[in-house]
DNA sequence: ACCAACTATATGTTATTAACATATAGTTGT
DNA sequence: ACAACTATATGTTAATAACATATAGTTGGT
């Protein structure tokens, strides 16, 4: 996910050691960070619409007001792996100009699946306030200013 | 994090495959599912009030209402990293009776860390929302109903 | 005196997930 | 002719949680 602003750490500098190309190191994000995204992303485009995959990406960005760009490569992994546990189904188009598109669709079980989806991001929503509220309440400055 | 409820994977059942201890396999988690909160928690707790890794563990569940319970032995690794990366300092505590104790504190880059995760989970809150609400209006029934 | 439960710290390991990188290949527009 | 877009896909690194297990010192109940 690319989203606004980095997320370095300090004062020890990153803990990834520069590749040994010379040039400033990009480092792996592991889902750690905000949590799974793709997964709830690709969903949520798929009951907007069954698509291909490209499209699919499109669609994320259009459904979440570009709050939300993923990864391509993850994204057909994703897709991949929910047609191999049942939530999705594909197949490659027929006609067609340009590059063999696979257009995909969600199953029942997908929309299950959709639907937990919304109640574990709404306990995510939950959880990060509460973390976020108890943060900011032990940082409060006595005269009231927040930090 | 020990959040209500679990998010078991169907149809196809959970991916893992039993131990060969022969007994119903636990899973591991990783961050990817709600988003790393041991380290934000910890942060919080060690703004509260100084102390050792066992009360921080209390204070965490304290501060949230019970709604995060943190793993011990995350916490004291994630202890360890902080201190490592410059955020905490620690001792052994003096004196006192049971198992030799640990005494933590923050530095001043560990509250501006604390500043940084605020910032972070805000929003980790903002994008689940936006998430939620783009998988929610995909389910919406013609009438009206949710699922 | 014995033992379960609590206190307290710590490492090993498995699994989930994102991000960066790179590859191949077919159109389209300049 | 070539850059950019379209379209799919795998390799790899890194972040993080959860489960497991270990060691060791009190405390309280029987």
């Amino acid at each position: 996910m690319k989203t606004a602003g980095g997320f370095g750490r300090g004062p020890a500098g990153n803990r990834s050691a520069a590749h040994g190309a010379g040039r400033p190191c990009c480092r792996r994000g592991g889902g750690g960070g905000l949590g799974a995204f793709v997964e709830p992303a690709a969903l949520a485009a798929l009951l907007a619409k069954p698509a291909h995959g490209y499209d699919l990406r499109k669609e994320i960005s259009l459904i979440t007001d570009g709050q939300v760009e993923v990864d391509a490569g993850g994204l057909y992994r994703v897709l991949r792996r929910l047609e191999d546990e049942g939530f999705v189904t594909s197949a490659w188009a027929e006609g067609g100009t340009g590059p063999q598109r696979r257009d995909y669709q969600l199953t029942a079980e997908g929309r299950e699946l959709a639907q937990d989806w919304i109640t574990r991001l709404r306990e995510r929503e939950r959880l990060s306030r509460i973390l976020a509220d108890a943060l900011s309440a032990q940082t409060e400055e006595p005269d009231g200013r927040n930090g």
